[in-house]
DNA sequence: TACAGTATACGTAGTTTTACGCATGGCCTA
DNA sequence: TAGGCCATGCGTAAAACTACGTATACTGTA
């Protein structure tokens, strides 16, 4: 498992502010990453990175809101805060409308701010958690051949063996393979646990499945 | 089905801004109900409710803040265009976490709010037509007597009926009875479905089986 | 080029699991 | 006391799972 320590990404062109934030963080154990330019976070972020974005708005080159852009771009799930001390309302609800987790002005309570990080922490804990359980899943799919890919699906829509037999115009033996074969290599121990596991990865397939019932 | 036409709901305390726009939307084909305040609003108030709110902040009595937490306490899932001459950085936020659907400022350009309002008629059709689909399925879930959910849940768990039989310490035939009312009752025709209509209505008995696979 | 590996497909046979019909009985409530 | 809920036994049939064995075809490598 892919287990990275979180972190907190500071990205915030003031000296002062970005290295007395940092220094707090760190008095308070946390590890932190702080970056003077959106461009230099940009160049080392990946997404596996965890933990949460404190990000200013204004800045030299690259501004807050299009780093944000740019990471929503590349399926970033970083909880992003935003910290500014020129911002608009029209500025914050675009950014709380691209997903920030939260969005506050300068000058602010510091521990206000502490508390928010605390939050955002968390939650980005929790999607990594659920996120790890869906790519799991996810990795196990991709083992399957395209035959077994098939006979999964009409598992999924609750056909039964000779039914699939048809559908795909082979044996029903060959049904009977290919599904322990799928059974096996998703690690499920029951057709519940199949459907739940194909689901939680993607619930689309719900909505594609849910007009043919 | 509980088809109810969608409606949009204005609720603004300054007569001459209220009456115009309402006047506007009409003229383009939309029903429209509007309001004074926020107490006259929530007394007609239910969640059959479909179409949008478009929602002042500052107004006497109850401000729009207040009612947006009173609809969310009540389930309300109308999408709220926040309408305001007063708004600072923080309302807009809180308002955004709260789930509001926009949040503008006055002067507004018209066209700009039509568009908006445009959206969240759509968003809220979207919502609305997978919130039939899951309500029918709890409707049929409320018909399950107390045993026959006991048995729903082993089964979704992916229990096989000797294994159900055992923990809920009867016998199998017993088992089987339950299970075909259950299949019954909520008109699954398999049991993969069964398992998507009970996580459709509540994804998060995903998350607390997960644990126990 | 020959061989290993993989994907696909099918058969027989036996066991387990499900589904369902029929019959019986206790308990509680309207 | 009628009806709903829960529970059980017996027996049949269908469906699914398991185990073992056979066969063709394509691909990449030794």
């Amino acid at each position: 498992m892919n287990t990275v320590t979180p972190r907190i990404f500071i990205v915030e062109d003031d000296d002062a502010v970005r290295e007395s934030l940092q220094l707090v963080l760190e008095s308070l154990g946390h590890t932190v990453s702080a970056f003077a330019s959106a461009g230099d976070f940009l160049a080392t972020f990946n997404t596996d990175l965890a933990g949460c974005l404190v990000l200013d708005i204004r800045m030299p080159g690259m501004n807050g809101m299009e780093l944000q852009r740019k990471l929503n771009d590349s399926n970033s799930m970083l909880p992003i805060i935003f910290v500014t001390g020129h911002g608009d309302v029209p500025m914050a609800v675009e950014a709380m409308q691209q997903g920030a987790f939260d969005f506050i002005q300068k000058p602010y309570r510091e521990q206000q701010l502490l508390e928010k990080i605390e939050r955002a922490l968390a939650l980005d804990k929790e999607n990594r958690e659920s996120l790890h359980q869906r790519q799991a899943i996810l990795a196990h799919l991709e083992e399957l051949t395209p035959r077994e890919m098939d006979v999964l699906l009409l598992m999924i829509e609750g056909k039964a063996n000779k039914v699939i037999a048809a559908d795909l115009d082979i044996s029903q033996r060959t049904v009977e393979i290919h599904r322990a074969r799928v059974m096996e290599k998703l690690r499920a121990n029951s057709l519940a646990h199949l459907v739940r596991m194909v689901l939680a990865i993607d619930p689309q397939v719900l909505q594609s499945l849910r007009a043919t019932d």
